[in-house]
DNA sequence: TATGAATGAGCATTCATTCAT
DNA sequence: CATGAATGAATGCTCATTCAT
C-alpha cells in the first residue's frame, strides 16, 4: 500500500485539489475525490495509505515544485537583495498563477487536524532552510545586521508572506498579488538591512 | 437563549478553553464542556446558542479583552515606536500568561469551519484596526516612510507576531516568548521608519 | 398534584388548544404553553399531573361540553331520525364554530403515542353511548333494521362523521361543513332504515 | 443514495413493519430497523435517503400492493355491488392478513408528523379515486341515486371501513374482521341504493 | 401558590476504510 | 490492478419535569 506512482497518483492529487478547492476541507469527502479522478473509492487506498496521506502528498508535491522552482532561478551571480525579491516575487506569482491551490494551501488544508499540520509544517522546512540560507548568507556578507536573528527573521518573512497570500485568497484573488512584491521586499529588507 | 450573563457564562468559556487545549478542537465534544464546567449539557443551551456560539463568545471575550488592555495602556504620550513596543510585548506577554488560550486561537480554533472562521475574523478586525491607527499615527507625524503601503505593513506586522506565536505554541511554549518582543519591534520599526 | 380547578386550569387549556392548533402537536412544547397562558412552566404542574394529562384533561372538557350539548338538546318528543339528524348537525356545528379545536382533535392530537390515544378513546365512549342508545331506539321502535349490528352501526355513523370532519380540516376548513350534515343524514338513514 | 433495488430494501422494509408493530412509531429507531433487517445502520441510508424515506416507501409499497390486488380481482362482469362487496372483504381480508401491517398502518404511522402524513394521504389517494371510480359507475347505471355526492359517499366508505378496522385493532385483533364485511356492505349498499 | 433555572436521557446520519469479487 | 457495497462508531441538541426560593 502507499506504493506511489502510476498515472493514478497524480489523477487523485490533482481530484483533491479541485474538490478541495470547491467544496471546502470539510466537504472534500473521499468518494467525491474519487469521483473527480474517474476511479473508484477503493483505488485510492491503492495509491495512498489514508485520506490523510492524500494531503500530505498533495502538500509534498506542491510544495516541492514551489520550492525547486525557486531554487533553480536563485543563480549565485545575484546579489542578496535580489535573491529576496526574487523569492517574493515567484512566491506570490506562483499562487497567483494556480488559484485552486492558494485556496488549498491557505485556507483549507489549515482547517486540518494539529497532527496534519505537524506534518506539513514538515513538509515546510525545505522552505524555511531556503530562508535561513538567504539569511545567513545577507548576514555574513555584512548586508544584513550580524545581530539579526535567524529565526525571528525567517518568522517575519514567512510571517508576512503567508498573511499578504492569505489576505489576497480571503478577498477572492481579485486584485494583483504580484504587485506587491516590491513594496513588501522593501519593507522586508529595511528591516534586515546593516 | 444566549441570554449572556450570569457566573455559569463564564465558567462555560473557561472550560471551553480548557478541553480544547487539552483535548484539541474536533474531541472538544460539548458533553465535555459541560463536564468541565460542572454544568449539564442542557445548561449549556441556556447561555449559548449552539456549540460554535460558545466559540465565537470565547474568542470574542479573550480578544476583547486582548485588545482593551492594549488600548488602555496605549497614552498618548508615548511615541510611536514605543506604542508599537508596548502592543508587541503584550501581544506577546498576554499569550504567553495564558498558554491555553494561546494553544486555542493559534491552532485549535483555526481547524474551525469557515463559517466560524469568518466570524473570527470580524472580531480580529478591531485588533487590525488598532495597527492601522498606529501606521497613519506614523506617517502623518513623518517617522515612517509616507509612501507606507497601510494594507500591506499592517499585514507585515501581525503576520510576523502570529508567526512567532505560533512557532512558540508548536514548540510546546517551552521557551520565553516575551524576550522575542524587542527584537521583533526592532526589525519592523526599521522597516517602516523614514 | 392535579388538583383541578382554579381559573388557570382553564387558563391552561385554552392556552394548550391555541398553541396545538397553531404550531402543531409536536412543536406544542409544555414551556409555549405555559406562555401563552402566561403563567411560568412549573405552574402547569400544579394544576396538571403532565404534559399527557393537559391533552387528556382538554379532551375531556372540550368533548364532555360537545356531547352535553347535543344531550341537552335530544328532547324525547324527536323522532329517531330527528335525533340522528341533530346529532349529526351539532356535530358539524360545533367543529365548524370553532376550527382551533377541530384541527386539534381531528389532526393533532391523533398524532400522540398509543397510550394517549387510549385515553382519549376513553373519553370518546360516553359519545359511542349515544350512539348506540339511538341505534338500540331505533332498532326497538321496529324503524332501523331489527338485525342491525350494534357495534358496525356505531362505527359506520363514527366514521362516517370523523372522516367527513377531518377532510374538511385538511381543506383548510374553507368550504361551509353543516351543510353536509343533510346528505349524509340521508345516507345513514337508509343505510339503518327498516 | 436511495436506488430503490436490491433485495436489502425489502428485508429493510419488512423490518421496519416488524419493529413499529412492536415497539411503536415513537421507538422505531432506526438501528433497531437495521438490526432486525440484518444489515448495519449505514446500509440503511444506502437503500434510503432518511427515515422518513423507509416509511413513506413502506406504505407505498404496501399500499400500492393493496390497492393493486383489489383492482386486479374487480372484473367488468362484476355488478356494483358485487364490486364494492370484493373491495369490502379484500380491504378486510388482507389486513386481518398482516396484522403487523394493519397496526402500522391503522395506528402507529397516524402519529407521524405532518409531513409524512401528508405523503401518505398522496399514496392513499388512489384507493380513494378508485372508490370515487365505483360510486360514478353505480350512479351512472342507475343502482344508486343520482344525487349521491361522490365526496361524501367515499368518506362514508373509507371512514367506515377505516373506523370499522382500527376498533379491531385496538382490540389486539382479536375478533374476525371478514366476517364484518357483509353486515357493514349491507349497510352501505343501502345507504347508496336508489 | 408561583417561579424559572437547571437537569440529562436519547438518536438520525455521515463517511473513512475494508474486502470479496 | 480495480471495484463499490457494506460497515459502524460517534455527537449536538431538545424539552418534560423538578425543586430551591
Amino acid at each position: 500500500m502507499g506504493k506511489k506512482k502510476g498515472p493514478k497518483y497524480n489523477q487523485i492529487i490533482e481530484a483533491a485539489v479541485k474538490v478541495i478547492a470547491n467544496h471546502g476541507y470539510h466537504q472534500a469527502q473521499v468518494s467525491k475525490i474519487a469521483k473527480e479522478a474517474g476511479v473508484a473509492d477503493g483505488t485510492i487506498y491503492l495509491y495512498f495509505e489514508n485520506k490523510e496521506d492524500i494531503l500530505t502528498s498533495l502538500f509534498e508535491e506542491k510544495m516541492g515544485d514551489f520550492v525547486r522552482k525557486i531554487r533553480d532561478r536563485m543563480t549565485p551571480n545575484l546579489s542578496i537583495e535580489e535573491k529576496f525579491l526574487l523569492l517574493i516575487t515567484m512566491h506570490f506569482e506562483q499562487l497567483q498563477a494556480d488559484k485552486h491551490l492558494a485556496i488549498v494551501t491557505q485556507l483549507e488544508l489549515r482547517q486540518s487536524n494539529t497532527e496534519l499540520r505537524q506534518k506539513i509544517n514538515e513538509i515546510l522546512k525545505d522552505y524555511l532552510l531556503l530562508l535561513e540560507e538567504l539569511l545567513t548568507e545577507g548576514k555574513s556578507s555584512g548586508y544584513f545586521q550580524a545581530d539579526l536573528d535567524n529565526r525571528l527573521a525567517r518568522q517575519m518573512v514567512f510571517g508576512t508572506l503567508d498573511e499578504v497570500v492569505t489576505n489576497w485568497v480571503m478577498k477572492d484573488c481579485k486584485y494583483n498579488l504580484e504587485s506587491s512584491a516590491k513594496p513588501v521586499h522593501k519593507m522586508l529588507m529595511r528591516g534586515f538591512r546593516a
